[in-house]
DNA sequence: ATGACAGGTCAATGAACGTTCATGTGGTGA
DNA sequence: TCACCACATGAACGTTCATTGACCTGTCAT
């Protein structure tokens, strides 16, 4: 039941917002009534927590892998970076929006601790273009201006992409989450103009 | 007075959202109490739908603006129109994100109009992806896969990246809207494997 | 059989919500 | 001077909110 409350909470705050969505409202959603939630969260703010919380360790976990499987190379790593991302955000978009737009209502230091698990996730993007770019694979000067694009900048780009997919995303859709995910993958390539990583 | 509550509603509501911001708070925000705000608007709602209408009219404006400004190539447009969305995003990102966020909260005859906008903003987008295409200027079949990237995932990617822009963008930060701006307007024509505009 | 216990119901709490309305007031055109 | 109007006030309205606590019930290990 604790899972069940965990569920129907994640897709009440994804169509309606944390604080639009009632207790009674997610407690409905599982068959029981308002006060037998507090036998399994001590509030629904910890309910809003737990869904963060399992929402981020899965999503890092997922980079740490793509990042493995992309092996020295940093475009390769990038795409894997790229299609990991894209496919937590489209098969699991409901806590991914979630983690990404209610963690305002949670209590500031719990609010802290999803903002830092953010941060690492950027972290990961950028050290990869800052690799591929000392290494010379790719290549983001532009030659209009006088200086070059920064990292953090392409980086906060491409996580936007990726993360912003769940937003519009529908499974039943024409393109699946394993081809959007390619697609974005590629784009991100292209992005950083890196050239085929095949080569 | 009506602008007044019109300015910090539209803070207020990027801050906490619609439904956790009271009539109380906005009406505190301009120094006067609760009941006074009905001699403005009808409803809450009612000001929520106005901070929307107000942005999604200046945003078409600045497209169509910067799509003039484009010219006749598809490059100079794409260039021109993710200069102008990602200056609008940074620049006015409190009404930028209430509006892509709160929209949910209106009835659903005034969701609709905004989901309407949002697909005119995604038409003009992907009616330019398509020029550049068929006119040769845009390189977007990615060697790896069978099927050519679709245009309304390449137009989601880019609209994503600027609109999403407003979420972190700060204007006391080191890197100014206008140079954003310029930035991803880079970023973009890479990212559809434009060559050069200037050539 | 019995006791413990996990997990449900139901009623009640005080606070906060959006909204209404009678009333007060300062400025403005006639 | 006076009527008017725009606008702010402050008290109420009914509703909903999250949360609590007393109570009930089924399932176990002993």
């Amino acid at each position: 039941m604790s899972r069940r409350i965990l569920d129907e909470a994640a897709r009440l705050f994804y169509e309606d917002g944390f604080p639009a969505t009632s207790v009674r409202k997610i407690t409905a959603a599982c068959g029981v009534t308002a006060g037998s939630l507090y036998n399994h969260y001590g509030s629904k703010e910890e309910v809003l927590y737990a869904i963060l919380k399992r929402a981020h360790e899965d999503s890092e976990r997922m980079l740490e892998e793509g990042l493995l499987r992309g092996g020295d190379r940093a475009d390769r790593q990038l795409a894997e970076l790229v299609r990991e991302l894209t496919l937590f955000h489209t098969e699991r978009r409901v806590e991914g929006l979630v983690a990404r737009t209610e963690w305002r209502h949670l209590p500031p230091e719990q609010a802290r601790e999803v903002l830092d698990a953010q941060r690492r996730v950027r972290r990961i993007f950028e050290r990869t273009l800052e690799r591929g770019l000392s290494a010379g694979r790719f290549r983001l000067s532009d030659p209009r201006s006088t200086r070059p694009v920064q990292v953090d900048v392409v980086a906060k780009a491409i996580l936007d992409m990726c993360i912003n997919a769940g937003q519009w995303f529908r499974p039943e859709g024409a393109v699946s989450a394993r081809e959007l995910a390619d697609q974005y993958s590629f784009l991100a390539l292209q992005l950083v103009g890196a050239g085929s990583p095949d080569a």
